[in-house]
Order: structure tokens, then C-alpha cells, then sequence
DNA sequence: TGTACATCAGTGAACGCGCGTTCACTGATGTAC
DNA sequence: TGTACATCAGTGAACGCGCGTTCACTGATGTAC
């Protein structure tokens, strides 16, 4: 066949492309490295001159995920100075990230990728919280020019974000691109927005306490 | 070694409560039927007996953990009136389903349950979807009843609100239980109360709008 | 209450399959002279 | 600019393994008489 000889860095790129492709269509169950070898057009075997094992790939193909999101965090964070709108900014980029990568929830959310491999579990784990402290960083600095209301820890009003985007993701995944992912991240925006803006706007007209009956404790 | 011999309706609960809780020990990848026969004391070909092949045999669990969280929906109903409330117990109780059935996150989660069994898919959308229906119906009641507010459509909101929890069981699972569900769900759940609650109560003080800068579309 | 028999939940050996990985090899590519 | 050689990205056959599933069988259990 004379197949053509490429360099190694070159190849390593496209088969952690082609492993998020597979990932995307198969699952990480239907991940083999035959179908990523038939996808670049190598043979099996020829992954091993670029990749010591099926892990070790996986292990580069979460280091690419792990780029995306804190870039996306990053790139929200360039473009605007206002905490609240930075998140805004960030909710779109991160649904566009979901829509682009099916491979993300699924490897993220997948236990398969990392039940019995402590250590990759840790990375994963890693990677989330990575995207979480970014997340709170922006909370904290809008609770710190008083735009973001400071009686709920930053990190709990992060995962609370987070929560903006994942279940979206998840009936995303499971009804194959039909759910409106884009759609849900808009309607559930303002009200994310307004619970977490200070409930007292800097030039007080009247100091009452929000609305709820309950006082958190 | 002549083991003993149960009438199939009992094997199958056994094998059932097994497979979940193989899959809570070692995620869907370390689901083999050797590793439930072994907890149940059998020879995996004995599975055979009782279900026509693993597959169905996963179809039970699927229908098992319906079962659950429709019936926390359902009891949530029972104990109040109060759509709100009724939300707020519902949220407890689907915390404690998920620290109770490690096996629920991974099993919806992951796609290697559904991949590749269209029909599966579809099943389990129908669970999620049932699950979400059930909350838009409580929402419904309270936007009804003028306790939530109306400007926003319910099944977001639902969507929302699963937000809660999703994101916080998938941080416990990968920290593998070291994460604070329960006090998540505790700092969470105040403010997306005052995020749901309609923004003008029946008595009018004010006609206006929430502080917003931005109005729906 | 005892006996004869049908039922059916159990066993264990064997199967075919797909997988990750190894290994001896080939031949194109880049480099030193 | 040509030649000789080391390097290294490719191949394909073969491996061992674990898996779901099948099958002939066994023997305990429940029932009809």
C-alpha cells in the first residue's frame, strides 16, 4: 500500500482529533483504536509508533478538552471588564463548545473514562474544578465591585452556572442534537442573571431585603 | 456444589439490585455478567434463567430507577401544597437518590448505556423527560397559583432546576463521594427560590418590573 | 403419607468475537560526507 | 550534486484475554395420583 510517512507530532494531532471524532459518533464503549486508525488511514498498529498505549492517547485527547474550556473562560474574560456580562459571554461560549465537541459530555460525564484509573479521575476532576475556580474568579471579582450578590460562596453560585449549561448538554446528547441546547441556555439566562445580581443596587432607594420569606441561615 | 435453588421472580430482584450495584462499584465499563453472578452467588450462564441476555437484563435496572425517581416526584406532590415547597422536598429527596444509587449518575449519564441501542435512547430520554415533566407540572401549579413567576416557560425552569443537582452529582461521583452534595443543594436551592418566585405578589405594592437592565425577548 | 414424574433453576465446558498490544519487517526520508 | 547510511513511520500477522452466549447435563422442588 506505501501509505505516506508523516511526522509524529503531525500525526499525534490527528489522532486526537480523529479519538474526539469516534468519540463523538461511537461513544467511549465504541472507541477502538481501529476505528481511529481507519479514520486517519493507518493500520492499528501504527498508533503505537506515536502513542504508547490507548490511555496515553485518551490521557492527550483530555488535555485538548481541558485547553478548550479554559480558553473559553479566558476569552470571555478579554472581552469585557463586567463580571456579569463576562458570564454571560461565557454561557454561549461554553454551549457553543458543548455543540461543537460532542466528545466533551461525553467524556467528561462518561464514568467509563475514568473508573479504574485513579489517577485519570483525578485529572478529570482536575479539569472540572480548574473550570469552576475560573468560573468563581469572575463571581468573586463582581462580589467585589458589588455587582454580584456575596451572601452565597462563589463557588456554590458556580456550580450553580454550571448547571445553566449540563442538563442542557445531556438532553442534548440523548436526543442526538434535536434538543435546542442554544435555546434553553437563553430562556435560563435572565433568571440566572437576576438571582445572582446584589440585591441592593449601590444608589439605595430602599434597603429591603429581597423577597423571599426565608432568610438563608 | 449444589447451590440453591429461587423462584425467578426473586433472581431477578436479586440480579437487578446486583447490577446496580456493580455499576455503582466499578461504572458500566466493569459491568460483566460474571461480576453480578458472583454477587448473587451464580454461574453467569444461571443468568440465562432469568433474563434472555444482558441487555434485558439492563432494561430492568432502567425501569427500576424510573421507578425511583418518578416516585420522589409523586411523593414530593403528597407531602405539600405548596408547589415551592413541594420543589424544595423534591430537591432533598432526588439528593439523597443520588447518594443512595450511585449507579443512577452513571447509568444516564453514560453513553455506553445507550449508544449504539437507539431504542434505548429513546427509553431513556423518556425517563428524563417524564422526570421533567413532572416538575413542569409542579411549576405549572405554582405559576397557576401565582407563587412562581410566568414570564418564563415551565419546562425551562424544570430544566433549571435540574440544574441544581446535576452538576453537584457529578462532582460527587468523580470525587468519589468526597463532594458536598447535600450542602450544594442547601446553598443552591435559596437562591434559585427567590430566582422562580413571581416578581410581584397578588397585594401590589409596586408595578414594577424585576431589576433587570435587560427585558425578555 | 408415599411414590412417580414434569418442571425448571442450577452447573461447567466450550464457542466465537473484538479488543489492545507485540514483533519482525519494510521502505521512505533526512543527513553526513 | 551524488552516494551511503541511520532513522523512524509505516505494515500485517499473531498473541492472549475477557466477554456474552450456547448447550447438554443435573438434581432439587412442586404436584398429581
Amino acid at each position: 500500500m506505501s501509505r505516506e510517512k508523516l511526522h509524529t507530532e503531525v500525526r499525534r494531532d490527528q489522532l486526537t482529533d480523529a479519538t474526539l471524532a469516534v468519540v463523538a459518533d461511537h461513544g467511549l464503549r465504541g472507541l477502538s483504536l481501529a476505528a481511529v486508525a481507519r479514520r486517519v488511514g493507518l493500520t492499528p498498529s501504527a498508533i503505537y509508533r506515536h502513542f504508547p498505549s490507548k490511555d496515553a492517547m485518551l490521557d492527550a485527547v483530555l488535555e485538548r478538552l481541558r485547553e478548550r474550556l479554559h480558553g473559553a473562560i479566558a476569552a470571555a474574560r478579554a472581552e469585557t471588564d463586567d463580571p456579569v456580562e463576562a458570564l454571560r459571554r461565557l454561557l454561549g461560549r461554553h454551549t457553543l463548545l458543548v455543540r461543537h465537541n460532542r466528545a466533551l459530555p461525553r467524556m467528561v460525564l462518561s464514568d467509563d473514562y475514568h473508573l479504574g484509573h485513579p489517577e485519570r479521575r483525578q485529572r478529570l476532576l482536575g479539569v472540572f474544578s480548574g473550570y469552576l475556580d475560573g468560573v468563581a474568579g469572575i463571581i468573586r471579582q463582581g462580589q467585589r465591585d458589588g455587582s454580584i450578590r456575596s451572601d452565597v460562596n462563589a463557588r456554590s453560585l458556580a456550580i450553580l452556572f454550571l448547571g445553566l449549561i449540563q442538563p442542557a448538554g445531556v438532553l442534548w446528547t440523548l436526543s442526538d442534537g434535536r434538543f435546542d441546547v442554544t435555546g434553553q441556555a437563553r430562556a435560563a439566562w435572565p433568571v440566572f442573571e437576576q438571582a445572582i445580581r446584589a440585591p441592593a443596587p449601590p444608589r439605595a432607594r430602599a434597603a429591603r431585603p429581597p423577597r423571599s420569606r426565608r432568610t438563608p441561615s
